[in-house]
DNA sequence: CGCCTACTTGACTTACTTCAAAAACAGTGG
DNA sequence: CCACTGTTTTTGAAGTAAGTCAAGTAGGCG
């Protein structure tokens, strides 16, 4: 099973070979289940062993020394949240479970064995955590440069967008466990900012989130409103709504 | 010489048998300089080769539908500042040269060929794309969680530290080939504020920018004002100051 | 010397935050 | 089934950090 996932997400990507996948369904894993709000690992932590998500939603975030919590990225099915630690020892943020979670743990012996004898493997998760870094950048433009309406805009269409590849969208309705904290904590704005342009967004018809559901209303107009440019998601290109 | 460059940037991450250097030293390129402003690669872009920074300062922007450009990154000698593009096509952002900057282009196919008979030089160059991520990672936060003077004292603090890991600071004073509105570009901050936050830093004497010249007064205050904390450069300690 | 660009400064505006309190909701136990 | 508690969302009013606008100064260069 998380083989399955991972060989699926991958060839989202990438062209493995039947040797590829021969190799990857070689790894050796553990599955763990994890609460919403539970860690999965903590800044400061030297993991030996990959996560890969199975179901449910994690995120990434940074913890400020006043407390606040900065979200960095969110992950879904077949995502690799910490592909990184696989070369870079301690982590410098945290993970966690936002919703209640699957997550199958890979040796990183087994991973790096697997690289070593079948590059294209290596290649293929690389791309990935290159995939990752794009939505950073993406995240970084966003917070700084976009004001909060356009802002929001962006990080929902980005997450419908990412769900919609992964095939967890029912037509236009999306199960986003976020709290308006961490949304606002995700967008670096007041609790009360992100309400508001909450209810913006749903007065203008073009979203709408709310117990825990997104609804896309009008995608025209909500990724005009974000200025949402999916290039940067590097997905082969979902089929019109 | 770009040969020794990378080999030497690489290891301050990584261990590299000789059999990896010698097959570094095999890779073929071409030298080329650019002038201050001058895009090396641009959004939308399908580059095939990978750009190393010999000399000068070069940095990643994305620009926005209204014109306004966000700096992602800066980068120095020894820096591949579009490694990603080795494995995903399109570029989603630009590279520009601050001032006068040497680059090397390395063919991709010389990189996957490399990469293929010594996976340690892939796991190498992929360590240097993560640590990448981390740092738009803590730009994300800088950007989202911090007020402007820590925000301009952390990244004053993040280009000092790793400058100083490419031993291209002398003494306490480096070259910065930054604009005010560049800085603002990079902080999402307005230039007013920029050139305000700058006196403040300059008048509590913990460091100074000014003549394209970033100099550090008080290198505890300053890391202190921007809640710096070196862990996710993943570099080798710095002696102190 | 004049022109252009980069920096500086002040006054005014505003988008967003902070604070505070109410309303809605979810879970727990009697 | 309903009171009781805690959490999340909603709303309002007041404050402020940072943005905008506009004008001035300084520096670099043909």
């Amino acid at each position: 099973m998380p083989h399955s996932i991972l060989v699926k997400n991958l060839r989202e990507h990438s062209k493995l070979a039947d040797e590829d996948v021969a190799g990857i369904t070689q790894l050796s894993y553990v599955v763990r289940q994890f609460e919403p709000n539970e860690d999965v690992i903590r800044q400061g932590d030297v993991p030996k062993a990959a996560a890969l998500v199975l179901s449910g939603m994690v995120s990434r975030y940074h913890l400020l020394p006043n407390g606040r919590r900065q979200y960095l990225a969110f992950h879904m099915v077949g995502d690799m949240p910490d592909a990184q630690g696989l070369f870079i020892d301690q982590m410098d943020h945290s993970l966690c479970a936002m919703d209640t979670a699957v997550i199958a743990f890979i040796p990183h012996s087994d991973l790096i064995r697997l690289f070593r004898e079948r590059p294209p493997v290596s290649f293929a998760i690389w791309r990935e955590t290159l995939i990752d870094a794009a939505i950073f950048r993406e995240a970084i433009t966003n917070n700084s440069a976009r004001p909060v309406l356009a802002r929001m805009a962006h990080l929902f269409c980005e997450i419908f967008y990412r769900a919609r590849a992964s095939r967890i969208v029912r037509q236009n309705r999306l199960p986003l466990p976020l709290s308006l904290v961490q949304l606002g904590e995700a967008l670096g704005m007041a609790i009360a900012t992100v309400n508001r342009t909450l209810l913006e967004l749903r007065e203008e018809r073009s979203v709408d989130f709310r117990d825990k559901t997104l609804i896309v209303i009008d995608w025209e107009k909500l990724s005009k409103v974000g200025e949402f440019d999916p290039l940067y998601l590097h997905v082969k290109k979902n089929p019109p709504l």
